[in-house]
DNA sequence: TCATAAAAAGACACCGGTGTCAATTTCTAA
DNA sequence: TTAGAAATTGACACCGGTGTCTTTTTATGA
């Protein structure tokens, strides 16, 4: 299976290699008759020009920069500056695709993209990380990837997690020591794998502790403020309302801030909340969160440096490393109230 | 002045290309004495291999996709979903450069990562917008740019602007209209052009309604957080203590609900507070945030426009375009408190 | 009908590297 | 001293496109 390239379509045609150029980049004098049989051509052989040639020979990359500020501490910027420092110690360029996951034409977009710009590997963020029809297409097409964070049972597929189980036991641990029984628990969106991880670890640390699971207090959120605000009203309208709610990340957790204060209930004196993620937010709301930490720089590093070395076909130690999170105690959190 | 490819160091070494390359790729079988003589060449020379050749012969693009979900709404995420829409447009692919805008060796590790890559242009958030050293770097490198944001008085370089002071101005117009006479300003960092813009704006509102400006009323904060703590503290503590306070970004107006919030003072009702940037947190925080939103999406994707129409050298109409920023209120703010 | 111009298509070098294989030089051992 | 092996170096094709120039075909007008 031998890439296409513009000899095979000019044999194909019928006509030199000049006039499939001449049409690629739409110069004029070429007659109507000479065109449509040349995208025919391409077509009926799915050719797809290689950009590097075409870069050498017009003198042109097609590649433009953007240059910003690596101190900003959103997901995404956390994540290219891990990866990226890793790529440019090899030589590597960070090609971005952000991407609507939800789009239909996802594979389709990707497939345009990817195979004009002929990558050597892919990372794959959340919730791509978990998407098999996307992996599978990767597969096919041979294109080396390295999943980060997402479903731990993909790992046939090389991955970097933290661990998002352990993380949730522990934060619960933790609820737990601070004297609390009536833990609630909000879940993430059902399309990230992590969302399954957290709502174990809840179960597993209850389950330890004796207490009993109680169905009201688990919730179905979707990391989105509102369905946080949404699943706190539910929660503190309970008659045995509980005394502290976990979240399974921050934006929720700050939806039950809201709704808390709206209730007069003081946190965390009277409720104790908690999130996941450790967010920009988490830290700028009052109270400020207690909250997961997870290494999302080094995350990325590790997925860029393993990426490397499978595309330069070296072995590669440990397919699946897992990183650690850190519980990060804040304002949000308190021994919980006496019950009468 | 032309580009020094492997020939003219081949030659001025006195050995064949190849040997060059042997060097480049530390291939084995290279004598000291031809290391030692190659080296020196491509020193005097100034040589640096170009990417699209060597990907070309060695079928490797040297490039690495990263795929992340869109939807993140952080100020870098968005500025890439809307430069790159545009550039996929035309065929251009979008290289990232997350850089310490505060290291000394930013000149260098550019001059490093955009020469060995071929870029075609580059486009700048702030606070690159505004590093003149950064700019004439690039003019005597001959990289096209277009600046985003920033200082307005460097228009001589294509730039695509937000209108920071007119902004400020109407923020500031809608408190008066509220009744607010004691209105408090945080100045923003001063790396950053838009930090004297946003004061300006506010200077000229309280001028035209005949506001007395007090100079205890302006703060220096720095766009973070903790500055934004600092500052409240000071101007909460004032005797005649302002009935608004006005941040000039989002981060220094959450400092600012925390503060309040640990000196019982009820926002709004006791005490208007509004930032500027529409940030996530904005929206996330109890009480919600009365803030400026900019388009900042629609803002790279013109830039990026703008870039591509200079990388092919046709005529840009207009080098300076300014969009406009948007008014949100949203629960920090309200009328004026009766003031005894 | 034919000279001439305009339009269309092709030939071929070239972009700047790498891969293959042959040629040359150096080293080793008889 | 010299054959033979090993190390070093070079010649040249090639990667897959584009640019320049030439040739061929078609259209135009006298």
């Amino acid at each position: 299976m031998k890439k296409i390239t513009i000899n095979d379509v000019a044999k194909y045609a019928g006509v030199s290699k000049k006039t499939i150029s001449r049409v690629l980049n739409s110069e004029p004098n070429v007659s109507q008759d000479t065109k449509t049989k040349v995208h025919h051509a391409i077509k009926v052989l799915g050719y797809q020009p290689n950009p590097q040639a075409r870069a050498l020979a017009s003198n042109q990359s097609l590649l433009i920069g953007l240059l910003y500020a690596s101190q900003s501490n959103s997901f995404v910027s956390k994540i290219q500056v891990g990866a990226l420092k890793r790529c440019k110690n090899d030589g590597y360029n960070l090609i971005i695709y952000p991407e609507d996951h939800e789009s239909d034409l996802l594979l389709e977009n990707l497939e345009k993209g990817l195979i004009n710009t002929n990558l050597d590997g892919l990372i794959l963020t959340p919730p791509f990380s978990d998407m098999k029809p996307l992996l599978s297409f990767l597969e096919t097409r041979q294109i080396p990837f390295v999943r980060v964070g997402g479903d731990q049972s993909l790992n046939q597929h090389p991955s970097v997690y933290s661990n998002d189980k352990e993380a949730s036991y522990e934060m619960c641990r933790y609820l737990i020591s601070l004297g609390h029984q009536r833990i609630a628990f909000i879940m993430g969106h059902p399309d990230h794998a992590a969302s399954k991880q957290r709502l174990l670890g809840y179960q597993q640390a209850l389950d330890e502790a004796s207490i009993k699971p109680i169905d009201d207090y688990i919730q179905q959120g979707f990391f989105t403020f509102e369905s946080g605000e949404h699943c706190a009203r539910k929660l503190l309208t309970l008659s045995r309302r509980p005394t502290a709610i976990f979240a399974s990340n921050d934006y929720m957790a700050t939806g039950i801030v809201k709704v808390a204060a709206q209730m007069n209930l003081f946190i965390p004196n009277d409720l104790t909340v908690t999130g996941f993620d450790n967010a920009p937010a988490s830290r700028y709301i009052w109270p400020s969160l207690t909250t997961i930490k997870q290494p999302i720089t080094e995350m990325a590093f590790e997925a860029a440096r393993i990426l490397i070395r499978i595309i330069r076909q070296k072995p590669i130690e440990n397919p699946n490393i897992i990183f650690k999170d850190e519980l990060i105690v804040r304002e949000s959190s308190a021994p919980a109230p006496k019950l009468d």
